[in-house]
DNA sequence: CCGTATCCACTGTGATACTG
DNA sequence: CAGTATCACAGTGGATACGG
Protein backbone atom coordinates (compact mmCIF):
# COMPACT_ATOMS: atom_id res chain seq x y z
CA UNK A 1 0.00 0.00 0.00
CA UNK A 2 2.87 2.60 0.61
CA UNK A 3 4.69 1.17 -1.97
CA UNK A 4 1.98 1.77 -4.25
CA UNK A 5 1.13 5.33 -2.92
CA UNK A 6 5.19 6.23 -3.53
CA UNK A 7 4.44 5.80 -7.02
CA UNK A 8 2.68 9.21 -7.13
CA UNK A 9 5.14 10.99 -5.00
CA UNK A 10 7.25 13.50 -6.57
CA UNK A 11 6.13 17.10 -7.21
CA UNK A 12 4.97 17.01 -10.80
CA UNK A 13 3.42 13.40 -10.95
CA UNK A 14 0.08 14.26 -10.37
CA UNK A 15 0.15 17.47 -12.58
CA UNK A 16 1.60 15.24 -15.27
CA UNK A 17 -1.03 12.50 -14.95
CA UNK A 18 -3.80 15.22 -15.06
CA UNK A 19 -2.37 16.06 -18.30
CA UNK A 20 -2.40 12.07 -19.78
CA UNK A 21 -6.12 12.34 -18.57
CA UNK A 22 -8.51 10.31 -19.82
CA UNK A 23 -6.33 8.25 -22.55
CA UNK A 24 -5.16 11.59 -24.35
CA UNK A 25 -1.35 11.07 -26.32
CA UNK A 26 1.02 13.51 -25.75
CA UNK A 27 4.54 14.52 -27.14
CA UNK A 28 7.04 15.55 -24.56
CA UNK A 29 7.47 19.10 -25.67
CA UNK A 30 3.93 19.61 -25.65
CA UNK A 31 3.74 18.49 -21.85
CA UNK A 32 6.50 20.62 -21.44
CA UNK A 33 4.40 23.51 -22.47
CA UNK A 34 1.18 22.56 -20.85
CA UNK A 35 3.23 22.58 -17.40
CA UNK A 36 4.19 25.83 -16.88
CA UNK A 37 7.73 26.02 -14.45
CA UNK A 38 8.61 22.56 -15.13
CA UNK A 39 11.78 21.82 -16.53
CA UNK A 40 12.85 19.44 -18.92
CA UNK A 41 15.15 17.31 -16.00
CA UNK A 42 12.35 17.01 -14.03
CA UNK A 43 9.37 16.15 -16.94
CA UNK A 44 11.81 13.87 -18.05
CA UNK A 45 12.94 12.20 -14.82
CA UNK A 46 9.17 11.83 -13.68
CA UNK A 47 8.34 10.26 -17.16
CA UNK A 48 10.62 7.91 -16.82
CA UNK A 49 9.83 7.15 -13.00
CA UNK A 50 5.98 6.61 -13.81
CA UNK A 51 7.21 4.67 -16.97
CA UNK A 52 9.28 2.43 -14.56
CA UNK A 53 6.27 1.74 -12.73
CA UNK A 54 4.27 1.13 -14.91
CA UNK A 55 1.48 3.89 -14.74
CA UNK A 56 2.83 5.75 -17.77
CA UNK A 57 3.59 4.13 -21.40
CA UNK A 58 5.98 5.95 -23.98
CA UNK A 59 6.06 5.38 -27.56
CA UNK A 60 9.28 6.18 -29.88
CA UNK A 61 8.47 7.29 -33.70
CA UNK A 62 12.14 7.06 -35.38
CA UNK A 63 11.56 10.08 -36.99
CA UNK A 64 13.63 13.52 -37.96
CA UNK A 65 12.94 15.48 -35.96
CA UNK A 66 12.28 13.05 -33.07
CA UNK A 67 8.64 12.45 -31.91
CA UNK A 68 8.28 10.91 -28.34
CA UNK A 69 4.78 10.22 -27.11
CA UNK A 70 3.56 9.57 -23.71
CA UNK A 71 0.34 8.21 -22.39
CA UNK A 72 -1.63 6.07 -19.91
CA UNK A 73 -1.41 2.00 -19.67
CA UNK A 74 -3.98 0.49 -18.60
CA UNK A 75 -3.45 0.45 -15.04
CA UNK A 76 -2.67 3.69 -15.43
CA UNK A 77 -5.79 4.53 -16.93
CA UNK A 78 -7.50 3.03 -14.01
CA UNK A 79 -6.37 5.86 -11.54
CA UNK A 80 -8.51 7.89 -13.94
CA UNK A 81 -11.49 7.73 -11.17
CA UNK A 82 -9.32 8.96 -8.55
CA UNK A 83 -7.78 11.90 -10.29
CA UNK A 84 -11.30 12.52 -11.28
CA UNK A 85 -12.32 12.73 -7.72
CA UNK A 86 -9.30 14.84 -7.03
CA UNK A 87 -10.04 17.64 -9.78
CA UNK A 88 -13.97 18.04 -7.84
CA UNK A 89 -12.09 17.98 -4.14
CA UNK A 90 -9.41 20.49 -5.38
CA UNK A 91 -12.17 22.69 -6.63
CA UNK A 92 -14.16 22.51 -3.43
CA UNK A 93 -10.54 24.45 -1.87
CA UNK A 94 -10.91 26.99 0.58
CA UNK A 95 -10.10 30.61 -0.94
CA UNK A 96 -7.06 30.34 1.43
CA UNK A 97 -5.56 27.45 -0.23
CA UNK A 98 -6.48 28.13 -3.80
CA UNK A 99 -4.36 31.10 -3.89
CA UNK A 100 -2.15 29.67 -1.03
CA UNK A 101 1.31 31.82 -0.66
CA UNK A 102 2.75 30.90 -3.88
CA UNK A 103 2.76 34.13 -6.03
CA UNK A 104 4.10 33.56 -9.43
CA UNK A 105 3.32 35.88 -11.71
CA UNK A 106 5.49 35.30 -15.27
CA UNK A 107 5.44 38.70 -17.00
CA UNK A 108 4.61 37.44 -20.25
CA UNK A 109 5.91 40.12 -22.00
CA UNK A 110 5.39 44.10 -21.65
CA UNK B 1 -5.29 23.30 -8.52
CA UNK B 2 -1.21 23.16 -8.28
CA UNK B 3 -1.47 24.77 -5.16
CA UNK B 4 -4.18 22.65 -4.10
CA UNK B 5 -2.39 19.74 -4.82
CA UNK B 6 0.93 20.72 -2.65
CA UNK B 7 -1.43 20.29 0.05
CA UNK B 8 -0.81 15.98 0.05
CA UNK B 9 2.88 16.54 -0.81
CA UNK B 10 4.82 14.91 1.33
CA UNK B 11 5.60 11.68 1.94
CA UNK B 12 3.26 10.65 5.76
CA UNK B 13 0.63 12.80 4.45
CA UNK B 14 -1.73 10.33 2.02
CA UNK B 15 -1.09 7.93 4.68
CA UNK B 16 -2.37 10.13 7.43
CA UNK B 17 -5.23 10.84 5.67
CA UNK B 18 -6.11 7.12 4.98
CA UNK B 19 -5.94 6.87 8.74
CA UNK B 20 -8.56 9.41 9.51
CA UNK B 21 -10.62 8.06 6.44
CA UNK B 22 -14.35 8.17 7.39
CA UNK B 23 -14.58 10.51 9.97
CA UNK B 24 -12.49 8.52 12.30
CA UNK B 25 -11.42 10.27 15.34
CA UNK B 26 -7.33 9.01 16.23
CA UNK B 27 -5.02 10.11 18.76
CA UNK B 28 -0.96 10.86 18.85
CA UNK B 29 0.17 7.82 19.58
CA UNK B 30 -2.67 5.91 17.94
CA UNK B 31 -1.41 7.68 14.92
CA UNK B 32 2.18 6.75 15.69
CA UNK B 33 1.34 3.22 16.47
CA UNK B 34 -0.53 2.76 13.58
CA UNK B 35 1.66 3.77 10.86
CA UNK B 36 5.04 1.97 10.71
CA UNK B 37 8.29 3.84 10.60
CA UNK B 38 7.44 7.11 10.78
CA UNK B 39 8.69 9.45 13.90
CA UNK B 40 7.36 11.75 16.27
CA UNK B 41 9.38 14.31 14.41
CA UNK B 42 7.55 13.67 11.01
CA UNK B 43 3.99 12.81 12.27
CA UNK B 44 3.87 16.34 14.02
CA UNK B 45 4.89 18.53 10.89
CA UNK B 46 3.24 16.67 8.48
CA UNK B 47 0.04 17.10 11.26
CA UNK B 48 0.85 20.84 11.75
CA UNK B 49 0.71 21.23 8.20
CA UNK B 50 -2.23 19.41 7.14
CA UNK B 51 -3.94 21.53 9.64
CA UNK B 52 -2.34 24.84 8.70
CA UNK B 53 -4.10 23.92 5.16
CA UNK B 54 -7.55 22.96 6.70
CA UNK B 55 -7.26 19.20 5.86
CA UNK B 56 -7.24 18.28 9.37
CA UNK B 57 -8.61 19.40 12.88
CA UNK B 58 -7.34 19.49 15.86
CA UNK B 59 -8.57 19.16 19.57
CA UNK B 60 -6.78 19.28 22.37
CA UNK B 61 -8.03 18.08 25.78
CA UNK B 62 -6.60 19.57 28.93
CA UNK B 63 -5.92 16.40 31.29
CA UNK B 64 -3.19 14.83 32.56
CA UNK B 65 -1.97 13.18 31.46
CA UNK B 66 -2.24 14.93 27.72
CA UNK B 67 -4.68 13.86 25.16
CA UNK B 68 -4.72 15.17 21.56
CA UNK B 69 -7.31 14.13 18.92
CA UNK B 70 -7.05 14.38 15.16
CA UNK B 71 -9.45 14.02 12.23
CA UNK B 72 -11.03 15.88 9.20
CA UNK B 73 -12.37 18.59 8.57
CA UNK B 74 -15.34 18.84 6.29
CA UNK B 75 -13.02 19.91 3.31
CA UNK B 76 -10.72 16.84 4.36
CA UNK B 77 -14.19 14.95 4.47
CA UNK B 78 -14.66 15.67 1.12
CA UNK B 79 -11.46 14.25 0.23
CA UNK B 80 -12.37 10.47 0.98
CA UNK B 81 -13.73 9.84 -2.31
CA UNK B 82 -10.48 10.43 -3.90
CA UNK B 83 -8.86 8.29 -0.97
CA UNK B 84 -11.54 5.49 -1.45
CA UNK B 85 -10.56 5.58 -5.44
CA UNK B 86 -6.97 5.54 -4.92
CA UNK B 87 -7.11 2.85 -2.62
CA UNK B 88 -9.09 0.65 -5.15
CA UNK B 89 -6.31 1.61 -7.83
CA UNK B 90 -3.61 0.70 -5.42
CA UNK B 91 -5.21 -3.04 -5.07
CA UNK B 92 -5.61 -3.58 -8.80
CA UNK B 93 -1.31 -2.90 -8.98
CA UNK B 94 0.46 -5.25 -10.79
CA UNK B 95 2.74 -7.24 -8.93
CA UNK B 96 6.43 -5.76 -9.41
CA UNK B 97 4.62 -2.26 -7.96
CA UNK B 98 3.58 -3.84 -5.00
CA UNK B 99 6.76 -5.33 -3.53
CA UNK B 100 8.92 -2.90 -5.12
CA UNK B 101 12.62 -2.88 -4.25
CA UNK B 102 11.44 -1.63 -0.49
CA UNK B 103 12.45 -4.74 1.83
CA UNK B 104 12.10 -3.05 5.46
CA UNK B 105 12.37 -6.32 7.50
CA UNK B 106 13.03 -4.84 11.60
CA UNK B 107 14.28 -7.84 12.99
CA UNK B 108 12.26 -7.93 15.84
CA UNK B 109 13.97 -9.30 19.54
CA UNK B 110 16.90 -11.74 20.05
C1' DC C 1 1.33 11.57 26.80
C1' DC C 2 2.35 15.05 23.54
C1' DG C 3 5.10 17.47 21.80
C1' DT C 4 9.81 20.66 20.76
C1' DA C 5 14.78 21.33 19.62
C1' DT C 6 18.96 20.09 17.51
C1' DC C 7 22.06 17.90 14.56
C1' DC C 8 23.00 15.68 10.28
C1' DA C 9 22.60 13.00 5.94
C1' DC C 10 20.42 12.48 1.87
C1' DT C 11 17.66 13.19 -2.04
C1' DG C 12 14.59 15.89 -4.59
C1' DT C 13 14.51 19.83 -7.22
C1' DG C 14 16.12 23.53 -10.15
C1' DA C 15 19.24 26.33 -13.52
C1' DT C 16 22.19 25.83 -17.15
C1' DA C 17 24.63 23.99 -20.86
C1' DC C 18 25.38 20.46 -24.08
C1' DT C 19 24.33 16.24 -27.54
C1' DG C 20 22.07 12.94 -31.11
C1' DC D 1 12.74 17.71 -30.76
C1' DA D 2 14.01 14.92 -27.09
C1' DG D 3 17.11 13.95 -23.89
C1' DT D 4 21.70 13.91 -20.90
C1' DA D 5 25.27 15.92 -17.73
C1' DT D 6 26.74 18.76 -13.94
C1' DC D 7 26.49 21.60 -10.19
C1' DA D 8 24.36 23.70 -6.28
C1' DC D 9 20.99 24.29 -2.96
C1' DA D 10 16.86 23.68 0.14
C1' DG D 11 13.94 20.96 2.14
C1' DT D 12 12.78 16.49 3.85
C1' DG D 13 13.46 12.97 6.73
C1' DG D 14 15.72 10.35 10.61
C1' DA D 15 17.83 9.80 15.41
C1' DT D 16 18.17 11.46 19.73
C1' DA D 17 17.44 14.13 23.76
C1' DC D 18 14.71 17.20 26.32
C1' DG D 19 10.34 19.88 28.19
C1' DG D 20 5.18 20.90 29.88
Amino acid sequence: MQNVLRVLEGRWKLIILFQLFGGQVRRFSDLERSIPGISQKMLIQQLRQLESDGVVGRIVHHQVPPKVEYHLTEWGQSLCPALDALLLWAENAPEEVRSSLILDVPSSET
